[in-house]
DNA sequence: GGTAGACCTGGACGC
DNA sequence: GCGTCCAGGTCTACC
C-alpha cells in the first residue's frame, strides 16, 4: 500500500537517463556514504534512489530506478512535478555529477589496470553530491563526528532550510539560503556545533562568486593548486580538503582520519603511535599513484560489508544506530561507512 | 615545523 | 534519569 501511494505522488514528469556501459545503480549509488545523508534516500526494498533537487527555485522529488538489472541499463526517472525541457536537462546533469555518469568505463578501467582487485566487481564510481557546495558542507558536517551526528546535522539543515517539493520531501540548502542565517540559529536547530559560523561563512564565499565551483572543478588546475585552494577555506584541514578532492574526481591524496589509523593496525598489521601508522598507511597506498585514494576507500569498505552486509541493504533509518553501534568493530565506533 | 588544548555533540557507560 | 567520559578534525597559540 506505501509502495502505491509513493508511486501515486511521482505522476510528474518521466524521463529515462543513459549510463555507461559498466554502470550498476545499486552498486554506484552506494559507493560513498554520502547516499545515506539527507536529502539523499536509498529505498533498500525497492533498491531505488530518491533525492529532492532544486531546479531553479523549484524543488523536485525524483525517484531513480534502473531498467533492469544488466551493467548499463538506463535509469527510469519519476518526478513528483511536471519539469520544462530546461528543467529537465538540469536535472540531468545534476543527476550526472552525482552518480558520475560521465566517467566512463574505461576510465573507471584505468583504474582497474592499477589495481586490479576492484576490476570483478567493478568498484570505481563514488556516488557524491549535485553540487560542488554541497560536497563541501557535507564534508564539514563528517568532521570530529561520529557518523550519527553527520546524519542528523544534514537532515536538520534541510528540514530547516531547504525547498520543500510537491510529495513533502526537502532539497539541500542554497548557499544562498545559508548565507543569510545566523550561526546561532544553525547550532541551535541542526546540532552542529561549533562548525555554525564555518558553515555560514563557507556559505557566503560562494554565494558572493569568492568561491567559483567552475574553478575547482576545472580539470586544467592541478591537484597541487586545488588543494592549497581548499586548505584556505574556513574549516576545511587536511583531512576534508583530501576527501574533498576525491568527491571533484582527483584522487591522489587520501583523507586520512581515525578509520585510516584502525584500518592501518586492524587489518595491516601496523604498529606503534597513531602519527606512525598514519604515515605508514600513507605510503602503502602510494604505488596506487593518483587513483590511491579509491583504492584505499574500496579496501575499507571490504571490512564494512564484512560486518554489515553490501552497502545496498544499508538504509538510511537503520545506518545510523548500526554505524554507531559496536558492530563494525570491537574496540572503535565506525565513522563513516561507504 | 611540531604540538597541546579548546571547540561541540551525542552515544556509551556507571550509578 | 542523571552525570561523566570519550570520539572526532580543525584552529590557534605557543615553543
Amino acid at each position: 500500500v506505501s509502495e502505491l501511494k509513493a508511486n501515486a505522488r511521482f505522476r510528474g514528469s518521466r524521463f529515462r537517463v543513459k549510463t555507461p556501459r559498466d554502470f550498476l545503480l545499486h552498486r554506484d549509488a552506494c559507493s560513498y556514504g554520502y547516499f545515506l545523508l539527507e536529502p539523499n534516500r536509498w529505498l533498500v526494498r525497492e533498491q531505488v534512489f530518491v533525492r529532492t533537487f532544486l531546479l531553479g527555485k523549484l524543488a523536485v522529488t525524483a525517484r531513480i530506478a534502473p531498467e533492469s538489472g544488466k551493467r548499463g541499463a538506463d535509469l527510469i526517472v519519476n518526478c513528483d512535478a511536471k519539469l520544462t525541457a530546461a528543467q529537465r536537462r538540469e536535472l540531468i546533469a545534476q543527476l550526472t555529477r552525482m552518480l558520475r555518469l560521465d566517467e566512463s568505463a574505461a576510465d573507471i578501467a584505468r583504474f582497474h589496470k592499477l589495481d586490479p582487485r576492484w576490476k570483478k566487481l567493478g568498484n570505481g564510481r563514488l556516488c557524491r553530491s549535485p553540487s560542488f557546495f554541497e560536497d563541501v558542507i557535507k564534508t564539514v558536517t563528517s568532521c570530529n563526528v561520529t557518523w550519527p551526528s553527520t546524519v542528523a546535522m544534514n537532515r536538520k539543515l534541510c528540514l530547516l532550510l531547504g525547498a520543500k517539493s510537491a510529495s513533502g520531501h526537502r532539497a539541500f540548502p542554497t548557499a544562498a539560503q545559508l548565507a543569510r542565517t545566523r550561526p546561532q540559529k544553525l547550532r541551535a536547530r541542526c546540532s552542529v556545533g561549533y562548525r555554525d559560523a564555518r558553515i555560514v561563512e563557507l556559505a557566503k564565499l560562494f554565494h558572493t562568486g569568492k568561491v567559483d565551483p567552475a574553478w575547482f572543478e576545472d580539470r586544467a588546475n592541478s591537484d597541487q593548486a586545488v588543494r592549497e585552494a581548499l586548505l584556505e577555506l574556513p574549516g576545511i584541514g587536511p583531512y576534508a580538503a583530501a576527501n574533498i578532492m576525491q568527491l571533484l574526481g582527483r584522487y591522489s591524496h587520501i583523507a586520512l582520519d581515525t578509520e585510516s589509523v584502525r584500518h592501518g593496525r586492524a587489518v595491516l598489521g601496523f604498529t606503534g603511535s597513531s602519527a606512525r601508522v598514519m604515515k605508514r598507511v600513507a605510503a602503502h597506498f602510494e604505488p596506487f599513484g593518483d587513483h590511491k585514494f579509491r583504492s584505499y576507500w574500496f579496501e575499507l569498505r571490504v571490512n564494512y560489508e564484512a560486518k554489515a552486509g553490501p552497502a545496498h541493504t544499508w538504509d538510511y533509518a537503520t545506518s545510523a544506530s548500526t554505524f554507531t553501534s559496536r558492530t563494525l568493530t570491537k574496540d572503535s565506533r565506525a565513522k563513516k561507512p561507504g
